[in-house]
DNA sequence: CGTCCGTGGGTGAGCGCTCACACCGACACG
DNA sequence: CGTGTCGGTGTGAGCGCTCACCCACGGACG
């Protein structure tokens, strides 16, 4: 039965139900060891019997814990910044922290400064953001927060403020491996397709690419995270001279290409090899199976989640990146 | 400055500084209209320089509402439930709410269970639940929520339990309008690759799809909601018939076909036609171009929030459906 | 000139919990 | 047989806010 809705039970009810205090009752909640088995016995039961709920509320206003994490990420449903968001919803919660999510449109700094109030104001014990631009680090740097606040961002050049650490999948190493693969595939020429540069992602992707094409790189060409982009470079290719090989910033970019040479009737990969960066849902299932990056985006939300619960506990917090993993399917493969 | 970590101000810090007691400061918060405005602005410099922030922990205590929406989500980048839990949000932070939330690995009793007393236990104000299997729905009947609950879903069945409420984009609707499109262009024989039958959208695209055909409907053929399975069930088909126009649950689904499809040397739309439903990220850019059913998630948000609200305020809540949208392309238009 | 009411503001209680500490009996030890 | 120690439990304060209520003052009104 429920009671009616006038007042949710309190731990007083549930002493006085079990004919302790509510204090032993507090110590049965978080399993404090000096309490008679019978004891316990008896609470556990009246807070069954009442239906009773510890007020989170109440618990938060003295502990000064709430147990919820702030998530900041962008406000679509491409692939990354949705994993990683679920990744660190369920590391979060394996160690006991509720997530709340602030979604922006931008990532300029008011936007940030917004979210980043938002989160302070209900008083979160951390705040992770996903998919950052430099800007976005400007505007954290600027904010002084005093709960710690982690990035999600292999970048590098992380500005060194008190609080403020940085987590990743390590995005270079990525862009190495896919760059090295199509190298390895005999495709001297290999273009990238970058992403918006002020995004920190598509920085270090470019840059591994930079690495393992070494000085006699091409130019780049710069692009938006979206299929579009990818579509009209791909007619504009299509139409002034291919390349032997692209590396595409991101899936999406990849399917745009893929679009644009099936429509000109260019071959991949025998024309031209493609490989993109996320392995998103589908990619397998292209035309053709795309040849991608993969990223753990499990992995990535642990990793997330431990940096901020070190800092919180006022533990040093190391840098840490995760390895990416190449998987080759058709795109990429050289015709034999 | 900040000053240091020992204690962020309180409401009673403001007071001193300003000259005025915690309660004015308290109706400056909350736009009393008798204070009167220097003294108004006293306080508000007050804050300012000592960089207040109210407690909302204390605030929740009293008011007991905590601000807070709950979402329950599955643990997948799936284009739908993804775009709803960013509908949401935007919705909920306009009038004021955040968004806290769980995801969960498999709709089952046990999962729902568990993550809605999460919910409870940190005393969200109402809970949002996205892309609900029948399973759910009845947990979530068994639980006797204190707060308001809305499942998005389109599904006409769902349990009539108090502060039980469902929004959704008519799945329906949006399933007649692909069937009769591909009837429209003259494909007579239509295939409906059908999702999950535990899913409410999946019963309702079904049940759409079975409309318009009327009696003479052929099987549908039942599936996931993958691209895998969409490739599996396209190499059957190529191998052992095809109909004239396949009507798929959704877009992953309709680009494992068309892998298939492509693979096995089948052409669409000439061949076959196919039209999915989602218009995901990337439809556009499929090999063809994919013919869709588009939502309108912004709009289902809102409608979530609304609803959501007018039975916290205890209004009668009003069963609302969003009409869907078709996107003509490629992959569906008769070859002249 | 007393009464009434509205404006601007203060006072104190209490939301439900945890933390620090007091207490009490039992048992060990010198 | 006094003194220490320790398991098991209770007491009271206080976290930072809102809510209900009270108070002072001034102008309008009969």
């Amino acid at each position: 039965m429920m009671n009616s809705a006038a007042r949710p039970p309190a731990m007083s009810d549930v002493a006085a139900l079990a004919g302790v205090s509510h204090q032993t009752v507090s110590r049965v909640l978080n399993d404090h060891p000096s309490v008679r088995p019978e004891t316990r016995e008896r609470v556990a039961e009246a807070i069954l019997q009442l239906g009773y709920r510890r007020n989170s509320a109440a618990r938060t206003l003295v502990t000064r814990r709430s147990g919820t994490l702030g998530v900041v990420t962008p406000a679509t449903a491409l692939y990354g910044p949705t994993s990683t968001l679920v990744g660190l919803e369920e590391a979060a919660r394996v160690v006991g922290w509720f997530v709340s999510v602030a979604t922006i449109r931008q990532f300029d700094g008011d936007s940030m400064h917004t979210a980043l109030e938002h989160f302070l104001g209900q008083g979160v014990d951390g705040i992770a953001i996903i998919a950052p631009t430099t800007e976005v680090a400007q505007a954290i740097a600027a904010i002084a927060s005093p709960v710690p606040v982690v990035l999600i961002s292999s970048a590098s050049d992380v500005p060194p403020v008190p609080h403020l650490h940085a987590v990743g999948v390590d995005q270079r190493h990525g862009a190495r491996l896919a760059t090295q693969h199509l190298l390895d595939q005999g495709f001297a020429d290999v273009v990238h397709v970058a992403g918006p540069q002020d995004w920190f992602d598509a920085q270090d992707r470019l840059a591994g690419w930079r690495e393992v094409m070494g000085p006699g790189a091409p130019e780049h060409v710069e692009a938006g995270w979206d299929a579009a982009d990818g579509y009209e470079l791909g007619l504009r290719m299509a139409r002034e001279g291919l390349p032997s090989a692209i590396f595409a910033a991101n899936d999406q970019l990849a399917l745009g290409l893929l679009h644009a040479f099936w429509e000109r009737g260019v071959r991949v990969p025998d024309d031209v090899a493609v490989v993109g960066f996320d392995d998103e849902v589908g990619a397998a299932h292209y035309t053709p199976p795309l040849t991608t990056v993969r990223q753990d985006f499990g992995a990535l939300g642990r990793l997330a989640v431990d940096s901020l619960q070190a800092a919180f506990d006022g533990k040093d917090v190391a840098r840490q990146q995760i390895p990416a993993e190449l998987v080759v399917r058709a795109s990429s493969v050289r015709p034999a």
